[in-house]
DNA sequence: AGCACGCCGACT
DNA sequence: GTCGGCGTGCTC
């Protein structure tokens, strides 16, 4: 009998060793045959199985006590080829850059499908059984989803606009990361093509990444693809995917089948052998930033990706994040710039209403509705935007002062007319409205503030008779295919004046849309959160996109974009006015320049969660203490421990505490020498912590 | 995270 | 006398 080998194998045991660490989730398991690196595998763990990836080979351990306690590899998942080098560097980095284990990080960028099979099928202990469920091969059918390869059609390249070809052609030539930086109506999307099919055209086994912010932009894009790259297969990563679809089309990309990958931040780590361009639409999203689990930006992994394995990236947006910007000012990056818009489609001009001089209370200026009246009457259509669903976020009782807070959380439970309800958006907790309030039970209590639901009903009554108003948000479009069918709505013209949140401002062109409202912007200028103010940029500029593409084509006035705020004088809007993201990129670097904010300054998070705030803080500030004897300490600056903006969220008291460094390096390192002593920090009653690196909001 | 073991209150 | 509450502790 041949001595086994052994290896290192990591699986998702979150913070098993108190060490903690990089290595804190792999173990040693045996086997009486080679195994590859990266293979997949199933190992008993405890009384359970679970699912494995194979990360190096080590020596038998020496001393007895351990080596009893080495079990033997139960069974490898035949995928293929393992998972290669360069993925597993991935995986690596991602857990050393977000503080994670590099079980947990490697396990949640398989496809979830790889554990229940293991879980199924262990009983079976039927390898062929296995086998066929990763192939998905019944009766011939091809196992993955791959968009169908038609050889017959024409998929000859679009004529490009001089200013996207200057794009591609520096492009072709550009070793750093590029940022696209396209005007909305530009053509961004041709030019990601293009690039992408000289790829595909010129190597036989390439393949390209698309990441796009949100699953509401994957259909659209996907048929784009389909229409210029049909010849290409291409399959779709995100979460809108049954499991076992997901996991045959990250196969299709493992094997090299699939050459375009289309997908949210979740398809950064699919696993793709021969990647060649990697392109991030919408750079800017926050969407990018994963809020759960390893708090990782898909984007900044997109770049790490590209880079590691040599394949050119491309990253789009009219409103550049203030990272990305200030890497090409810093000649990181290379710019890429296409001002114009096709067709010469005019500017969407900025119409600010002054809301200090507006009645009280009032929400649609008197200004802003003759000017809708007047879009109307010549036959446009308008949009109004506000980033609040429901009827009215807060119900209030005038007697007695009851507000509606939810019982759960800090934060109040909105008011939904058309069920009747109160919800917490946060919890989910939602009861029928009270009748009188629930305090005094006096009768007369009334609706504070307005969501898309009382917009709507003011606009009904405010507008002419017989105009059509459609409302779009989480809400309307909770049932599958509803989004698509009331997009389908505003195209055919059967809309007037469409209402909705952020979900509308993303990507979808309304060609007949000649003003753009929104509405209750001001709290972001005000925010204390640093990105606050990219954000709304973003977003308006966004919004005017949405308005005017055909106007150029009609003698009808040009597009607008209203404004209603009680600070028409901010800089943000001046600059706005111009749509001159530029002026307004400086302005806010200089300020965070100074501040020592991102991207000049260098964010961690510790958060914590207990079931009291005193439990959560103690656990910070034990941290805070343990700090002190972390190498590099003196290079980051911890701010005391304070209650999470949302404090509560379904009875759970959540805390953080900022660590703020001027270099990244330090901030790496010493993160890395403090993440034992968090380990080993045992506060009765936490209910769980984790570092968040580069937060998206503090 | 699971899933054990383990040590104290209300049931057949 | 057992069923079951969830408090600590381990998983190669």
């Amino acid at each position: 009998m041949n001595p086994p080998f052994y290896y290192q194998i990591a699986v998702d045991t979150p913070a098993h060793s108190a060490m903690g660490g990089l290595l804190s989730s792999v173990l040693t398991w045996s086997s009486p045959s080679p195994l590859s690196l990266g293979a997949v595998v199933r190992v008993p763990l405890g009384k359970r199985q679970v699912l494995g990836l194979v990360w190096a080979e080590c020596a038998s351990p020496h001393d007895e006590k351990s080596l009893a306690a080495i079990k033997p590899v139960a069974a490898v998942l035949d995928i293929g080829a393992p998972l290669g080098t360069a993925w597993r560097a991935l995986i690596e980095f991602t857990a050393t850059y977000y503080q994670r284990s590099l079980g947990e990080v490697a396990m949640a960028a398989l496809p979830g499908q790889f554990r229940i099979l293991v879980q199924k099928l262990q009983d079976e202990a039927s390898q062929a059984k296995i086998a066929k469920r990763l192939h998905g091969q019944k009766a011939g059918k091809p196992g993955a989803q791959i968009a169908a390869t038609e050889q017959g059609r024409d998929h000859s390249p679009r004529e490009l606009t001089p200013q996207q070809q200057a794009a591609l052609t520096q492009f072709a030539q550009e070793t750093r990361p590029c940022l696209l930086w396209g005007a909305t109506g530009s053509g961004k999307t041709e030019v990601y093509l293009q690039a992408a099919r000289r790829v595909l055209d010129n190597d036989p086994l390439a393949q390209v990444l698309i990441l796009v912010p949100e699953i509401n932009l994957t259909p659209q894009l996907e048929a784009r693809v389909q229409e210029r790259l049909g010849q290409y297969a291409c399959v779709t990563l995100h979460s809108g995917l049954t499991p076992v679809r997901r996991m045959h089309n990250w196969l299709a990309s493992h094997r090299g089948e699939a050459r375009i990958v289309l997908g949210t931040r979740m398809a950064v780590f699919a696993s793709m052998p021969h990647l060649r361009l990697v392109v991030v639409d919408e750079e800017h999203d926050p969407s990018f930033k994963s809020q759960d689990g390893a708090r990782h930006s898909a984007r900044d992994l997109a770049v790490y990706r590209a880079q590691r394995e040599g394949a050119p990236i491309l990253l789009g947006s009219a409103t550049p994040s203030l990272e990305t910007w200030a890497a090409c000012e810093r000649g990181r990056y290379a710019r890429l710039t296409m001002p114009d818009r096709m067709g010469g489609a005019a500017l969407t001009a900025l119409r600010l209403v002054d809301m200090r001089l507006a009645p009280k209370r009032s929400l649609l200026s008197p200004q802003l509705m003759a000017a809708m009246q007047e879009r109307l009457a010549a036959g446009q259509q308008c949009m109004v935007f506000i980033n609040r669903r429901g009827y009215a976020p807060i119900l209030h009782c005038g007697a007695c002062g009851w507000k509606s807070a939810c019982p759960h959380c800090s934060a109040y439970r909105v008011f939904h007319k058309r069920d009747r309800s109160l919800r917490c958006h946060h919890c989910g907790w939602a009861e029928a409205v009270p009748r009188a309030c629930p305090d005094c039970g006096n009768l007369d209590i009334a609706p504070l503030g307005r969501g898309t639901e009382r917009v709507e009903e003011d606009l009904g009554a405010l507008l002419p008779p017989g105009t059509r108003v459609l409302r779009i948000d989480a809400d309307s479009t909770r049932a599958v295919g509803s989004l698509q069918q009331q997009l389908a709505q505003m195209h055919a013209g059967e809309v007037d004046v469409l209402v909705g949140t952020q979900m509308v401002t993303k990507g979808h062109d309304f060609r007949r849309i000649g003003l753009v409202a929104a509405l209750n912007v001001d709290a972001a200028l005000f925010s204390s959160d640093v990105r606050a103010q990219e954000r709304l940029f973003a977003l308006l500029l966004q919004a005017a996109g949405r308005a005017g593409r055909d106007a150029a084509a009609s003698s009808a006035k040009s597009p607008e974009l209203w404004v209603q705020t009680e600070m028409p004088e901010h800089p943000l809007f001046q600059a706005l006015r111009q749509h001159d993201f530029e002026r307004f990129a400086t302005q806010q670097l200089t300020e965070r320049e100074q501040a020592g904010l991102p991207p000049f300054g260098f964010h961690a998070l510790l958060r914590s969660e207990a079931q009291s705030q005193e439990v959560a803080q103690a656990y910070l500030n034990a941290a805070k203490e343990a700090a002190a004897d972390c190498e590099a300490s003196d290079q980051v600056t911890i701010y005391p421990a304070v209650p999470h903006s949302m404090a509560r969220v379904a009875n759970v008291e959540r805390a953080q505490m900022l660590l703020e460094s001027a270099s990244r390096p330090a901030l790496q390192h010493f993160l890395t020498q403090w993440q034992p002593a968090l380990h080993r920090i045992k506060v009765k009653g936490l209910i769980r912590w984790a570092v968040d690196v580069d937060p998206q909001s503090i």
